[in-house]
DNA sequence: AATGAATGAGCGTTCATTCAT
DNA sequence: TATGAATGAACGCTCATTCAT
């Protein structure tokens, strides 16, 4: 799959003139909003041309199925996180600590923010039913985790690049789980800042202690 | 909440009998069964009715509204892990480390489960839209951290009562994450036990690195 | 395709009731009148539950789709002129002439009904975009042509199978093709018995002189 | 009705320069096929833009309505099948027995292409909901039977206007109906020749004995 | 305790049609 | 001439729910 050229679902032939281009641009936010509010379960065709302003004729002359729909509206808000996860890896000149602490420092605010703390959920469950869903979330975490990877190199040189993959994917999955908990409006919320310090603290840890077996590392450790 | 003394949400009069009894657990079985293989949005009581072989006037005879089928469903599910829980808490006798590394075992373990692998984003994206589920879930993993809490201060006593509960709170959080990445039929299910070696590690370094405040901690390290 | 033992295409578990079975008729028969009066592209579920009294919602519960219930109809209707069809062969005892002219009577008769006016043509176009309509229809007319093909027998023993089914064949066609033109409210609708006279007389004739090459017929006739 | 002078529904104003006039020509050739392919219930104003290459804005600037195109149609396809009868009538010089056949032979063959077999059953079953429809299918067949009519006379002067009428408009049913038994695709199609020879037989008898009574018929051919 | 029958709102979708450009 | 954009009614169908038996 190739995230940077995603290819929309809207109806061919539509969309050609700016006006389109722009109702495009409203249905899919009100795609969005819907999606978030009302989760997978409460997306209606009728929700969102009611929030875009529209009939649902005309929304069904822009998608011609709500199915294709959704498809956008993933890539749609997928493509957003993948455009910043891109621009963090580009966090140059600093040091790879700082460039670790400055990722994670964005990722676990971006986690409590209302949309993400609605919308990854939303995903995760859509993607245990939609393959193509699934594939495209895949899809985003490899991406999200690149730079992480690449990090994990630079502080410890030791790591394997199999080692580097499964620290990075552990790190993904332990900020992804804070969405649960300390996601916007969530109990732990706010303590959000905390957590986020535990975090840093024990993935620069884990970081600096691997590069070989367990054995090894907690010899390495004690010495 | 008092998670111990749950109220089942069927219509009262009903399940009287020991074969009204059974027919609630039959029920239940079904709906959970669609809930885990369709999701939410496709848990219909038509289906939960076909499945557990009864006409749907009958399930409305027991459950009045959907809306009463999914909580008790949900506190049936949540019961169930609630149990087990419950008894890992009593692996008493053990050391502190033994403790936390077979509870730690089995949750990942049980992560890796299609049903736990289905059921929990649901839930997840179900709480953002329902405050009862929330509420559910919440009192879920308070309950199933308490033991967490419990060993940290068992293995470090220096740790706060807030310390504890933040440390078990991101320990809890790491391993959810991992169900969206390793749970059953994920990219990354075939390395679960190899992350499940990473979290019990990085845990175990965790707990024992804790017991002061964010700067004490640094200081130490840097000493 | 047997078409006495025909299945119903309701759905499984409905009509058992008597109640339910005489809505089933009644569903039926307001198909019927819809179809008849505003032919399969005005044929559409509102309008039966309209015409039959009923929600579309109940209509929905004895049919799960239109198909369903399109089928059943045309097999409720087509089953109706082969009861019909078959007792017209019943009558035995008169000479092959009388039965034959009684046979012609009855037909030529019924497609001045306003229903079968209506309903054929309707049949016809279908059949041609629906293999299972083409089967049903085929089935019918070969069961009416069954008595013809027998009475031909009879007349003239010197016809070889095939001829006499040709022969009924044409029969059939040039009766059926009398709908056009001297149906119900069509041009010729009043001169309808004395088309059937020419008919009547043409058959006998054609029988009479058939049971040889067209070659032979000619040169018998000549002589 | 003249049938010579029809007009056409198009919106007054369009078609206007030579390529407004082949775009009109598209349209009909598209929608004639749409219509026959799908049948009345099918032909939508999309399927027919879709086919002949145009947008459905542009179908409606030509055609304000669905029903104008409907009528465009009908008139565009029966005035094929009027100038090709006009041409049959011409076949002078010959016997009335060779003109008969002639005809005949080009009617039944005509029956059995793909684009007969299949517009006239929608035409009939049209005709009986649409009075336009009918009138313009009545005045096809009018056309047609004129020179079945006129050959008639000459091959039994003593056929009344009348009588030359009914046997016209019997032997017309007769070819009509067997579109549906020996029409392309047809069970019968494989027989069509043959079926074709019984009725140039049977009409050449059934003029040739007619001009009388039934009676007086008979008389004269047993004489 | 259990069923078949029934409702009406709402679903996704297609339709003929209009309109500004 | 021709298009893309837009509408609103109607389509077939599913839904949660109620009710009489």
């Amino acid at each position: 799959m190739d995230l940077n050229q995603r290819q929309t679902s809207h109806r061919p032939g539509t969309a050609t003139q700016s006006k389109g281009q722009s109702r495009l641009a409203s249905i899919l936010d009100a795609a969005r909003a819907v999606f978030i509010n009302a989760g997978y379960a409460g997306l209606t065709m009728r929700k969102v041309a009611d929030r875009a302003g529209i009939s649902i004729g005309n929304l069904n002359y822009y998608y011609r199925t709500k199915d294709d729909l959704l498809r956008d509206l993933i890539d749609h808000v997928i493509g957003g996180y993948l455009h910043v996860f891109g621009k963090l890896r580009d966090a140059a000149g600093q040091s790879p600590q700082k460039q670790l602490e400055s990722i994670l420092d964005y990722w676990i605010d971006d986690l409590g923010t209302p949309e993400t703390t609605a919308f990854f959920p939303e995903l995760w469950a859509l993607a245990n039913h939609d393959p193509h869903v699934a594939e495209l979330v895949d899809g985003l975490y490899a991406r999200a985790r690149e730079p992480l990877d690449e990090i994990i190199g630079l502080m410890n040189p030791a790591c394997t690049p199999r080692e580097r993959r499964q620290l990075a994917l552990f790190m993904c999955a332990a900020m992804e789980g804070l969405t649960v908990f300390a996601g916007n409006g969530k109990p732990w919320a706010s303590q959000r800042a905390q957590l986020k310090r535990i975090a840093i603290e024990d993935f620069m840890q884990l970081i600096g202690r691997s590069g070989g077996t367990g054995a090894q590392t907690r010899a390495r450790q004690t010495v």
